[in-house]
RNA sequence: GCCGGGGUGGCGGAAUCGGCAGACGCGACGGUCUCAAAAACCGUUGAGGGCAACCUCAUGAGGGUUCAAGUCCCUCCCUCGGCACCA
């Protein structure tokens, strides 16, 4: 036996590499003769530090692409940073440091990191969100939006903390204070951008032709959340004046059982309908509602509150007149910020209507049902049902009485059906200096003025100051904010705000594509040789806004001319979380934080990248073990000794056709089918138990003379090509040691013989009632009377059968047999 | 609260379609090698009972469907992600 060297992965690690860095092999041209294969993965927000998280994302990404490219694609894996947001302004503000330095010194250092993973990213398509020539597109692309009348101005609310007197993002609000001087934050209406995504409600719900996780698409259809319905105005009179408020409501049929009027506590008709005595009541009720989250106020655990307006509004249907009120459970970003109160068949209104003694009156019926006194309802009947107690509509049965109560309105002109969708528009606006500059000019004489296509980019101007002033640092930069308007040439100036990073993010997978274009954000060309992205991974946190707004922009630029395709994504895939040790999130408070560049420096980025992705399914995420990066880091040391102790036989003479040969070649064949089909379906910790098998079978016959059959000699080969998406420096290198010039990582991938994966003999389970008893060898096709008649056979099985003949017996073929006595 | 996941040995997990529960790995225990230790290698390892052949129990809890349930249905508990300004 020769003598081995000893594994040793910083040594091989580096220098692989350099040489794949200095051959650019993964680096992807636009017209390889190969097909092209997108492989993208969420680009990180350079926080400072690769941590494991990122670590367990990108070699699940790197993997699947070098899987594809050795079943011979064209991959392209770029890799950017998404470079604006809050945390730069943060750093900004506690270490005196330009976000632009703090985020670019980030920047430098996680590419030093991210070359250590031996990930064949496509570098030369690096993309930065904050850098002028990727922003300058970026507002290019508002303006697009603008002009395509997407995007527009208008009054919306944001948390405002009046004393710091500042905006706040939701993460710094704790428990409703503001984070830094704990005062209640309230929400305040400012005028903002948004983007009207809402027009593209009805065809983001259609999934057709995706290959998406099942449970994101459940989740965007919710977030949608589409509703049919109806429109209808009810009215009063504010001073001899006619008031409309029209309500939106999914059951139209309910209408003669509406006993009072909800508004939201911030809709803006509250301030003219309520009446001097009720008005103290109502603005303490207001206050108080400016105060609460959202997710406080659609609370259905918590009682019920609300407000007395002291004015009345005349249902038009029946005519009757109810009170109006006022309650936090009314939110005015859904339907109109109205609703009808129907406490019999709504469950908040029946506990409204409980709380303050309001009427509960049935006016549907399920089928076969008596009805019944409300006052003895412990809930509301939400369910459908016949018309009752509804003047002229009495007796309309479930399946008209929706339609019929909207016919007569429409007939009425007192309302419309209509849908209704909880999918708000998109708040674009952020009142701080690190983002996008939106390129828009207000002018006294002309208003809201674009800024000229050939200004852009509007550049952010390095130096400013962050005052706790509510407003943009911008506003206090009197170069950048002044200028002169394109239209008349008089004195305006620039929006302050900048863009929400979401937006950056949106479209960075375009870009990717034709980075350093100068002329325009894409060329069409290129982006029709690699859109849509072929496989998209990230963390399933992302499943709604960011690949919600990634669509919307995609339907939006196709109808402007500038894309033609519909998705951005063909194939999505959400890798899970890592937890720390202890099974609780990593975080320095807990202490249980493992950095990458330890445990790489202790056992090789091949043994991280190999346990990361053996840890256990990719999309559930899981603890990380120390000893279990160990335990992978042991397996490659086999594979190195057990390669090493072949190589000789490498050089000599082959053993052709022998029994052991054939045997090996079975055990190769069958572990090729099985990490082929566990690799397509992003499963590499069961792809590398496959690996384990086939290299502890290799193992032990390598102490035979099978080490000297050909069998044997592919079988190594195979092995490290299986590996080698996992763990491509030691595969590299020992691809070399067994006489390849050429890199693993161009190879094609095995292929399997089908016929050779299927065993001449299978055991079939005999079960008696169920249980197992017995197992016996039989041969794959067996009819169910052989293998009846074997199973017969056992003393076993007929003790347990009694000595009787079965009842019943089920017989699923190669595999179980089961006599039922 | 609402929406969406998940719960299997001491631990991470495996188990195409409802068909042998525990693949693969970690840990533990025993052994080989060694003056010794580490490494490496070999073996055992769900729980309980039995001298043994074997038997019983077991996939968060409870109920149901089925010849057969980790897998399907109902009720409940725990836990993780998102909830529109963290990205």
């Amino acid at each position: 036996m020769m003598t081995r060297t000893k594994y040793r992965p910083a040594e091989i690690e580096r220098k692989w590499q350099a040489d794949w860095d200095s051959q650019g092999i993964y680096y992807a041209k636009d017209d390889a003769p190969n097909p092209n294969y997108y492989n993208l993965v969420m680009l990180p927000y350079p926080s400072g530090d690769l941590h494991l998280g990122h670590w367990y994302n990108y070699t699940g990404i790197d993997a699947h692409g070098r899987f594809m490219r050795m079943r011979g694609w064209n991959v392209s894996q770029p890799m950017g940073f998404d470079a604006f947001g809050l945390p730069a302004e943060n750093a900004a503000i506690r270490h005196n440091i330009q976000p632009r330095t703090w985020t670019l010194e980030n920047i430098e250092r996680m590419r030093v990191q991210l070359r250590k993973m031996g990930a064949c990213w496509d570098w030369p398509r690096e993309t930065v969100s904050c850098l002028p020539d990727y922003y300058k597109w970026t507002e290019w692309l508002f303006l697009q939006f603008y002009q395509a009348g997407l995007a527009y101005r208008t009054k919306a609310p944001a948390n405002w903390c009046p004393s710091c007197n500042t905006t706040l993002a939701n993460e710094q609000v704790v428990n409703g204070t503001c984070e830094r001087c704990h005062t209640l934050v309230i929400r305040k209406e400012i005028d903002q951008w948004l983007f009207r995504i809402t027009k593209y409600a009805d065809e983001l719900l259609d999934f057709s032709g995706l290959n998406w996780p099942e449970k994101t698409v459940t989740m965007q259809r919710n977030w949608i959340g589409r509703s049919e319905g109806a429109e209808i105005r009810f009215v009063l009179r504010v001073e001899q004046e006619k008031v409309e408020i029209p309500v939106f409501t999914t059951r139209p049929d309910t209408i003669y059982g509406v006993t009072f009027f909800v508004l939201a506590p911030e809709h803006p008709l509250v301030g003219r309908i309520t009446t001097t005595e009720q008005q103290k009541a109502v603005e303490g009720y207001v206050d108080q509602a400016r105060r609460e989250s959202e997710i406080e106020r659609m609370s259905t655990e918590k009682e019920k509150t609300g407000v007395f307006t002291g004015a009345y509004v005349t249902n038009p249907v029946s005519g009757e007149q109810v009170p109006i009120w006022i309650a936090d459970y009314v939110l005015m970003s859904y339907g109109t910020g109205a609703v009808m109160g129907v406490p019999a068949h709504d469950q908040r209104d029946f506990e409204f209507a409980r709380k303050f003694g309001l009427p509960i009156r049935q006016v549907i019926n399920p089928p076969e049902e008596e009805p019944s006194d409300p006052a003895t309802w412990t809930e509301a009947k939400a369910h459908y049902g016949v018309m009752i107690n509804s003047g002229p509509f009495n007796g309309t049965p479930l399946e008209e009485a929706i339609k019929a109560v909207t016919r007569y309105c429409e007939k009425q002109g007192i309302g419309k059906a209509t849908v209704s969708y909880r999918l708000r528009d998109w708040l674009v606006s952020r009142q701080r200096y690190w983002g996008a500059p939106i390129p828009i000019v207000y002018c006294e004489k002309d208003g809201i003025v674009p800024v000229p296509e050939d200004q852009l980019p509007v550049l952010l101007p390095d130096e400013v100051e962050f005052k706790p002033t509510g407003e943009s640092p911008l506003r206090y930069v009197s170069e950048f904010l002044n200028t002169t308007c394109q239209k008349c040439g008089g004195p305006a100036t620039r929006e302050t705000d900048t863009l929400d990073t979401f937006l950056c993010s949106s479209w960075y997978f375009l870009r990717y594509i034709d980075p350093k274009n100068d002329q325009e954000a894409w060329s069409k060309e290129k982006i029709a040789k690699w859109l849509p992205v072929d496989m998209y991974m990230g963390g399933a946190e992302h499943a709604v806004m960011h690949l919600l707004y990634a669509r919307f922009f995609v339907k939006a630029l196709r109808d402007m001319g500038l894309l033609n395709f519909n998705e951005p994504f063909t194939r999505l895939y959400h890798q899970g979380t890592v937890l720390g040790p202890d099974g609780q999130k990593m975080s320095k408070s807990r202490g249980n934080v493992v950095a990458p560049d330890d445990v790489v420096d202790a056992f090789g980025a091949d043994a991280v990248r190999g346990y990361l992705m053996f840890m256990g399914p990719f999309d559930q995420g899981g603890p990380c073990s120390i000893q279990g990066i160990e335990g992978v880091s042991r397996f490659l040391n086999r594979v190195w000794n057990l390669v090493q102790d072949s190589a000789e036989a490498f050089s000599g003479a082959a053993v052709v056709d022998t029994e052991i040969g054939r045997e090996i070649k079975r055990t190769t064949h069958k572990a090729i089918k099985r990490v082929t089909t566990e690799y397509e379906h992003i499963r590499f910790n069961t792809a590398l138990a496959g690996m384990m098998e086939l290299s502890n079978a290799l193992i032990k016959a390598r102490e035979t003379e099978a080490v000297r059959t050909a069998e044997y000699r592919q079988a190594i080969a195979v092995l490290l090509k299986l590996l080698a998406p996992l763990a491509p420096h030691i595969t590299e290198e020992l691809w070399h040691q067994i006489g390849e010039h050429e890199s693993i990582h161009v190879q094609l991938w095995p292929i399997y013989d089908e016929a050779l994966t299927r065993d001449a003999v299978v055991t079939v389970v005999v079960q008696v009632n169920g249980k197992v008893r017995e197992k016996l060898e039989a041969a794959p096709d067996a009819s169910e009377e052989e293998v009846q008649a074997l199973a017969m056979a056992s003393e076993r099985v007929k003790a347990n059968l009694g000595g009787k003949a079965p009842k019943k017996v089920i017989y699923v073929p190669g595999k179980l047999i089961n006599l039922v006595g």
